[in-house]
DNA sequence: CAGTTCACGATTGTTAACAATTTATGTCAA
DNA sequence: TTGACATAAATTGTTAACAATCGTGAACTG
């Protein structure tokens, strides 16, 4: 009976993107600074929330139904880990990376993810690895359903959760900033439609981890991200839907 | 001739930690948020601000001449990076972590920092090598003058510099975080005076790296860390300043 | 028609006063 | 003296008004 959860949900009405909260009612507590940010950050690992998309204090505000100070503070807190782009007095902007800004988030990835699995292979705990499974037992789900939104976030959460498994709070943290950013990156170099689904990558990963394979699970993640990776080009950045472009329509 | 350098001093009055910078002369321009967000991390990097210090909004106001939005910014970006915690009605303290956090921080640096210098040594930059020993340099030149406070911070921003060698904006971030938390760990779990100095250590990584031998160089840094983290005794945290304990003196 | 200027509206940045909570102080009774 | 309780002071949280800045578009000029 879970319906009516409340999410960040963008929708086109009249050429803008909008985006709303607590549309049906308005029964959770006091959002705070906390709660705003998981929002923004879910909206953005969901590719609902585009690159260069404003944020505007006031339409925060009424979204969220707090004052301005909360949405401040959570939009200095998303800024301070690269979701945002705060420009002194003329707003927040969901962030745009470049080319360099992408390099550096797949190196840290990279650098990162590999030995975590390592890790994790060696010395798996069996509660933390259910939790994987079950995951992955979503991702199919949703695939299943071609839920779109639900797919691209699951399948992104699914790194993150391969941190929590590791049982690092600082670790975990860094891997949902990186996988965050990464949704950024995929929605604005990904090749088309082709920037959603790693497949069954993550299984295998998964199988390597339980059969306590560290070489191999190893391999494998190294592979998923080249593979993610090379769905990107990285040259050919798409417009982000600042100008005219996304409101004059593709004609 | 460098000497205003302006610093976030500690000093004891009347039994109470003081908290100062802009003592001689007030020539800088309005510092922003970034600005305390560094001065506050040097003083804990340098130990000078010791773990559960409070930090009220007023004596930082006056301290760095701002008002009570800036400084409350600041508070919020340093709680968000574990190097302080916000309690809810009651201020900000420099943060006191404990044997979990104090596990999750060394963990996390084994995992990154080793294949971080790793792939520095397969891959070395000649520019970004010679800030390394520059750098060195000076925590030779710091050790002979026995100036604790500035070798203590050197020695963490070895560390840092070695990420920023590696050219990723990300990493150097986030290494920067641990370094300095790592700083609040040794300040509590520190066996006495030997919490200080690594030594010699630093210049044969770098040796390492310049030799282009990686392996040599990952397992100089893993046995620096260790030798790090065997300086410790994660099973006796020294009483944080908080009680009567630093007040009345050591009798 | 192109380009510039100016004024207005909208949005963000800052300040100051107010409200709420915690901490310290002082009083009184057991 | 100790403890509980009430009051006052100090500190943090919040709100609202004000100031500053930016974007837009109309009016004006060449």
């Amino acid at each position: 009976m879970i319906m009516k959860r409340a999410v960040l949900k963008g929708s086109d009405v009249n050429g803008e993107t909008q985006v709303k909260a607590y549309s049906e009612n308005e029964n959770s507590a006091d959002p705070t600074e906390k709660t705003i940010v998981d929002r923004i950050y879910r909206a953005v690992m969901e590719q609902r929330l585009a690159p260069n998309t404003k944020l505007s204090e006031a339409r925060l505000c009424e979204t969220f139904g707090v004052g301005r100070m909360r949405v401040r503070r959570a939009l200095l807190l998303l800024s301070s880990q690269g979701i945002i782009d705060l420009q002194s007095n003329r707003g927040a902007y969901v962030a745009c990376p470049d080319k360099s800004e992408a390099r550096d988030v797949f190196d840290a990835r990279m650098l990162i993810e590999p030995p975590l699995v390592k890790q994790l292979a060696q010395k798996s705990d069996g509660t933390s690895l259910r939790i994987l499974s079950d995951h992955i037992a979503l991702e199919d789900a949703a695939r299943a359903r071609h839920e779109r939104t639900e797919m691209i976030r699951l399948s992104g959460e699914f790194h993150v959760k391969l941190a929590q498994a590791g049982g690092n709070s600082v670790i975990s943290r860094m891997m949902r900033e990186l996988v965050t950013r990464t949704s950024l990156i995929v929605g604005l170099f990904g090749s088309s439609d082709t920037a959603s689904c790693p497949d069954d990558e993550h299984t295998k990963i998964l199988n390597a981890i339980h059969a306590g394979d560290a070489r191999r699970a190893e391999k494998l993640l190294i592979a998923h991200l080249n593979h993610i990776q090379s769905g990107l080009d990285m040259d050919a950045r798409k417009q982000p839907p600042d100008d005219l472009a996304s409101i004059l329509g593709p004609d």
